[in-house]
RNA sequence: UCCCCCUUAGCUCAGUUGGUUAGAGCGACGGACUGUUAAUCCGCAGGUCCUCCGUUCAAAUCGGAGAGGGGGAGCCA
């Protein structure tokens, strides 16, 4: 019996030329060429490259079953490895059987042909789109990223929290969250106040999907030191743009004995990990996405492997965008939030690279970010980055009680409903610091895909969860 | 949530001032040629012009409503 191979393996030289092989597969293209044999190109997603497959005439289903797989039909394939005698590729395979398992039922409207489709009608046939070159090489390099965070956390001895999907606790205040309920919808249990009375309902209080893991995982910062959430996440919110899922994944690292430079070191020592990964893994795909997707990708991926990240405050910032010269739509003044045109021009233009700003005026930021000592910042950072805007956001947390508690009051929060969070600053509080970084917007980073809908593979956005 | 744009063949799009039988490229299919690889050449098929209502002698074209999609802004990751 020959061995099964993938594709990669055999066109990066694993399988030795003239060994008996067999690979499976989907057709991409076929070429039937009257010397007497077929071109089938073959594609399983092991890698970029399909194999060429030669199938002669000779084969006993040539004409009843080769001469009909299209492309997207599946097959089994077994044959000697051959160098190739034509350009374009090293090794392909000179079939002595194939085993069409599966043909395309109606080749004119099988949706994924041979040509060039544009991303808004792959969304809309989203179950096949994971055939074509672009989202195959989105699938992989998204994998690259998700085993490169875990890889790095991992040898820096971080645990990796399975923090909950499901949370009761509402304190996240990330945003607006979807509700769990289990309550017969046509017939909510009522209070004698008229209110819908959660007491029966699953939990036997309200509960939503999770906004962030942060304050979960700040638990086991406060005992495991290195701790790090890798998981789905949740926002209700109505953001309709490219960079908004309202499901996505993050990943929030958190480190104890820590201040904010210590967070920045570690965001930037991450992504320069992760980014490099991809330059090493991926070259096929990367190549793909260099070519017909963004001309800058590998460029952009190299800076940041080989450069160090800009760092600055919020209010040296905010000078700068006042000395820019530039119009901006948006008025810049010391205390409000940075436009996104502000951001673009930081990171795009001004320094043109990833930039971490820090400090940031305590009144547009969490209530569990640190004061500094001006009392007018708190110890929080963004990295922004060109092209997708902000990609990380993290800070150094408060840790002492009665800052905390000053903070809770002054944004008009129920003290109550954080008593466990609280806890963790009565008994045996350290200085500790994290951040969260967008999953989606890190792939369509390193990949230069311009729509987050694309980079996982089934988008959850406002008024539509097709698939 | 706000502003703007789009919906015509499997896909990407033309379609003039409202006027006879709605076109092209790609793809598919058939043929020629060919160790081909974004192949090339010839031919053929393919239409609920998003849906409904209205204006009109006449609607792909004008108006209204609805559905679906996209871009930008805000919110954020």
């Amino acid at each position: 019996m020959a061995k099964y191979w993938s594709i990669a393996d055999i066109l990066s030289g694993k399988a030795k030329v003239d060994d008996e092989v067999v690979v499976k597969g989907w057709v991409r293209t076929r070429k039937d060429s009257k010397a007497g044999f077929s071109f089938i190109n073959l594609h399983d997603g092991s890698c970029f490259d399909p194999i060429q497959v030669i199938a002669n005439n000779n084969l006993s289903n040539y004409e009843s079953d080769i001469l009909k797989a299209t492309t997207g039909s599946s097959m089994a394939v077994t044959g000697k490895l051959v160098a190739s005698q034509g350009q374009g590729q090293s090794f392909e395979i000179q079939a002595t059987e194939i085993d069409v398992l599966g043909l395309v039922d109606d080749p004119a409207s099988y949706p994924i042909q041979p040509k060039p489709h544009t991303m808004e009608f792959l969304r809309s046939v989203a179950h096949l789109r994971p055939r074509t070159n672009a989202i195959g090489a989105v699938t992989r390099v998204r994998n690259c990223l998700a085993q490169a965070i875990h890889r790095y956390l991992h040898s820096q001895q971080f645990n990796w929290i399975h923090t909950p999907i499901i949370t009761a606790s509402d304190c996240e205040g990330a945003g607006e969250m979807f509700r769990v309920s289990t309550l017969d919808q046509t017939n909510l249990p009522l209070t004698d106040k008229g209110a819908i009375d959660y007491s029966q309902d699953f939990f036997g209080k309200e509960a939503f999907l999770t906004v962030s893991g942060q304050l979960n995982v700040e638990t086991y910062c406060l005992s495991m030191s290195k701790v790090y959430t890798f998981g789905p996440t949740f926002r209700a919110e109505n953001s309709n743009t490219s960079r908004h899922l309202a499901e996505f994944w993050m990943v929030e690292p958190e480190i104890a004995f820590a201040d904010l430079n210590d967070n920045a070191d570690l965001a930037e020592s991450m992504l320069q990990y992760i980014c490099k990964a991809v330059l090493d893994e991926r070259g096929d795909d990367l190549a793909f996405f260099n070519q017909r997707i963004d001309k800058t990708v590998i460029e952009r991926l190299e800076s940041i492997v080989n450069n160090q990240f800009e760092r600055m405050n919020y209010s040296d910032a905010i000078d700068i965008l006042q000395k820019s010269g530039k119009k901006f739509e948006f008025p810049v003044a010391w205390g409000t939030d940075l436009q996104s045109e502000h951001e673009r021009y930081l990171a795009e233009e001004h320094v043109g690279r990833p930039i971490i700003l820090m400090n940031y005026p305590k009144d547009i930021k969490a209530f569990y970010m640190r004061m500094n000592d001006d009392e007018k910042t708190v110890a929080a950072m963004d990295i922004l980055v060109p092209g997708i805007g902000e990609l990380v956001g993290g800070s150094q947390r408060e840790e002492r009680l009665s800052v905390l508690d000053s903070r809770i009051d002054e944004m008009g929060l129920p003290k109550e409903n954080y008593w466990w969070y609280r806890d963790l600053r009565r008994y045996g509080t350290v200085p500790h610091a994290g951040f969260g970084l967008g999953f989606e917007r890190m792939v369509a980073y390193a990949t230069g895909m311009q729509n987050i809908r694309d980079v996982i593979p089934f988008p959850r956005t406002p008024g539509s969860a097709e698939f």
